[in-house]
DNA sequence: TAAATTATGTAGCGATCAATCAATAAATTC
DNA sequence: GAATTTATTGATTGATCGCTACATAATTTA
C-alpha cells in the first residue's frame, strides 16, 4: 500500500502521495475537462497536494499531461489487439470502430477520446503539440496496418478511419449514444470495404 | 463609406467604426484562434478600438460570437441549396460531404468549420453552449431535408453526415488535403447510398 | 549526531482574462 | 446656446492562469 513512500535507497523526505495514482485521477480529470479548462489549482485540490508538489513531481502541467495522454493511447483501443494477420483488413477496421463506439460513450462525462478532444480543444498551445505528436503516432502505426492487407489504398483508408473515429468522438461528447455510435461505424464500414475490396 | 457613421436621426457621438465590419473581422478571428483562445484585448486591437467601445456595441464576447456564429451558418454550406426535391437524397448529401471537403480547406488558418470546432474546444463555457445551440438546429434541419427522401433510416443517416462533417472539420485543421477529404467523402457517400437504396 | 538530500507548506510572482467605471467628446434636439 | 444622448478614452477591477522562491520537515548516509 505504502511501498511507494519506502522504496529502497530513497533519500530524502518521503513523498505524502502516490505518483501513479496521480497519473491516474489525472486522467480522469483531463478526460472530463479538457487540458485547457483543468488547472493547476483544481488538479492539486483532488489529489489533495500543493502546487509545489505537484511540480516537484511532473515537472510542468504538459509533462503531466503527455505522461497521462501515452499511457492512455497504449491502454486504451491499442491497435495490435484489432489487426491480425489471420483476418481480413476491412474485420479489424469494423472491430476499431464498433469497439471505439463503445469505449467513446462508457461513461457520460469522460466521452470521447482523451486525445483526440485534448487536440481539438487546444488551438495553439502546449495539450495540441503533445495530442498532435501522440495522434500522429498513432496515425502512422494504424497505417502500416492497413498497408499489411491493402497497400492500394492504406493511405486513403486511414483517412477515413481517421474521420469516423474523430467525429465519433465528437458526436459521443456531444451525446449520441453508443447505439447510434455503432451504426455510424457500420455505414462507415460499408464504405471501407467497398474501398478495400474494389482494390484487390 | 461612412453611410454607417451618419445614419439617420441617430442621436448622440457617432461610432468610429463599422460594427457589420466588426463582425466580418471577428468571424476571421474566431474562426483562427477560436472561442477561448480569442481575448477581448486581441479583438479589440484588430478592430482598432477600446473595450469599452466593443462592450457598448456588443455586449459582451458571447454576444458578439453568437452574432458571428448565427451568419456563418446562414452563409456557409448552406443546406437549402444542397438539397431539392428533384434531386436523390444520396446525391444532395454526396454534394454537401463533397463541398465541406473543399470548404474546409480553402484557408489553411481558417480550415475546418466556425461552429463545430468551437464547439469542440469549449468544454463548459459559453462559446460551446452557443455553438452547441446553433449545431443543434442546423442538425434538425438536415434530418428533416434526409427524411424527405428517406425516412425510415434519416435518423442514422443524420447522424453519418454530422460524425463525418466533424471529422472532416477536424481533419481539416490538422492539416488534411482538400483532395484527401474529397476521397474520405466519397467512401462515406458509398456507405449512405448502401443504408439510403437498401431501406427504400 | 552532523551533513546531505528531498518533499512539503506558505505565500506570492507576473501575466492575462472578461468586463467596467468615471470622465470626456461629439453629435442631435429643444 | 443649453440640455440630452451616445460613444469615446484611459485606467482599472477582481479572478484566475501556470509556476516558483523560500523556509521547514523528514528521511538517508557518514
Amino acid at each position: 500500500m505504502t511501498d511507494h513512500l519506502l522504496s529502497k535507497g530513497a533519500r530524502g523526505r518521503p513523498r505524502r502521495f502516490d505518483p501513479n495514482a496521480a497519473l491516474i485521477t489525472g486522467r480522469a480529470l483531463f478526460h472530463t475537462h479538457g487540458y485547457e479548462a483543468l488547472g493547476i489549482a483544481a488538479i492539486t485540490e483532488a489529489l489533495g497536494i500543493r502546487p509545489a508538489s505537484f511540480y516537484a513531481a511532473f515537472g510542468s502541467k504538459a509533462a503531466y499531461f503527455e505522461r497521462i495522454a501515452e499511457a492512455y493511447v497504449a491502454e486504451v483501443l491499442p491497435l495490435e489487439a484489432f489487426f491480425r494477420d489471420d483476418c481480413p483488413i476491412v474485420d479489424s477496421i469494423a472491430e476499431l470502430l464498433g469497439e471505439a463506439a463503445r469505449t467513446y460513450t462508457t461513461c457520460s462525462d469522460q466521452a470521447g477520446c482523451l486525445v483526440l478532444e485534448a487536440l481539438r480543444a487546444d488551438r495553439s498551445g502546449e495539450g495540441r503539440r503533445i495530442a498532435m505528436r501522440v495522434a500522429q503516432i498513432r496515425r502512422e502505426k494504424l497505417q502500416a496496418f492497413i498497408a499489411r492487407g491493402a497497400p492500394a489504398v492504406a493511405f486513403i483508408a486511414t483517412d477515413v478511419v481517421t474521420v469516423t473515429m474523430a467525429g465519433m468522438s465528437a458526436a459521443a461528447r456531444d451525446g449520441v449514444s453508443c447505439v447510434c455510435l455503432e451504426q455510424v461505424a457500420a455505414v462507415a464500414t460499408v464504405g471501407l470495404r467497398s474501398l478495400i475490396e474494389g482494390s484487390a
